[in-house]
DNA sequence: TTTGGTTTGGGAACCATTTTCAATAAGGAG
DNA sequence: CTCCTTATTGAAAATGGTTCCCAAACCAAA
């Protein structure tokens, strides 16, 4: 059977992922970590990226400009509310919402269901345009 | 000053868009449109739905899996319960939910909201899996 | 019909992501 | 510790959706 390794590179990846405190693409984090003086490769980021949202570790983006941004992520369900501008993120919770679209998706006879909710704004710190 | 013309490609694109139920890509929209009959270039089918999409006329769903997938739509607010087999769609609206979205992010500090709510899952006429 | 703009579309360019595959290294067995 | 098996790495190439380029086609008005 074949079984994970723990290698330095994907701790570094989990680890720079953590330091961050928004959304982040695979390339900029790949890049900052270069920076950074680790040398690893993308393609390498990228499995580490995806391991995590496998294991529930990670959340990931998939933006309308075709990059995935990720970002880690604690078990609990929770949404986002992102600055466009500057990517600021904060992430909360809808006590009614779980309820009503479960209520909504069985009344038209979905199953297995599951969400995306993001709202997209320009956060206080960033100017408006 | 630039003025939009019609041609018989945007009115193409646009019905071939309306006789569609569900989200469709524009590439397998473009597939269809040549198999009917219609020759036009992917480029301007791509152009065709951007241009819908801008007029308000077609919603843009950016996927996980990279690719944009459109559907005709009204102007009203409104957001999606999609099946993951058969891409069956159903619209729904959140009455309640555009208050409560609004004073949160208000809360935060932001502002120039929007959002992106869209529920997945499996319609009762596709296998579970 | 000439003129001056827009639109088309085939192919090349783009770019994020994935695949390939030989070299490397983790970690258990001995 | 050493050997071996096998997952992992990573550079380069492939992929695939989308956009750009630009010459030819096209439309509308004068």
């Amino acid at each position: 059977m074949s079984q994970k390794r723990n290698t330095w590179q994907k701790t570094a990846v989990r680890e720079e992922l953590g330091r961050e405190s928004s959304f982040i693409s695979a390339q900029a984090l790949h890049a900052q970590m270069v920076a950074s003086g680790q040398k690893l490769g993308l393609t390498t980021v990228y499995r580490a990226l995806t391991d995590l949202v496998e294991a529930g570790e990670a959340d990931a983006l998939t933006g309308g400009d075709g990059e995935t941004r990720y970002r880690i992520c604690g078990h609990e369900h929770h949404h986002h509310l992102i600055c466009n501008k500057c990517g600021k993120t904060v992430e909360f919770e809808l006590p009614g919402f779980e309820a009503a679209s479960r209520q909504l998706a069985q009344s038209h006879g979905f199953s297995e269901l599951s969400h995306s909710i993001e709202l997209f704004g320009t956060c206080g710190d960033c100017p408006r345009g």
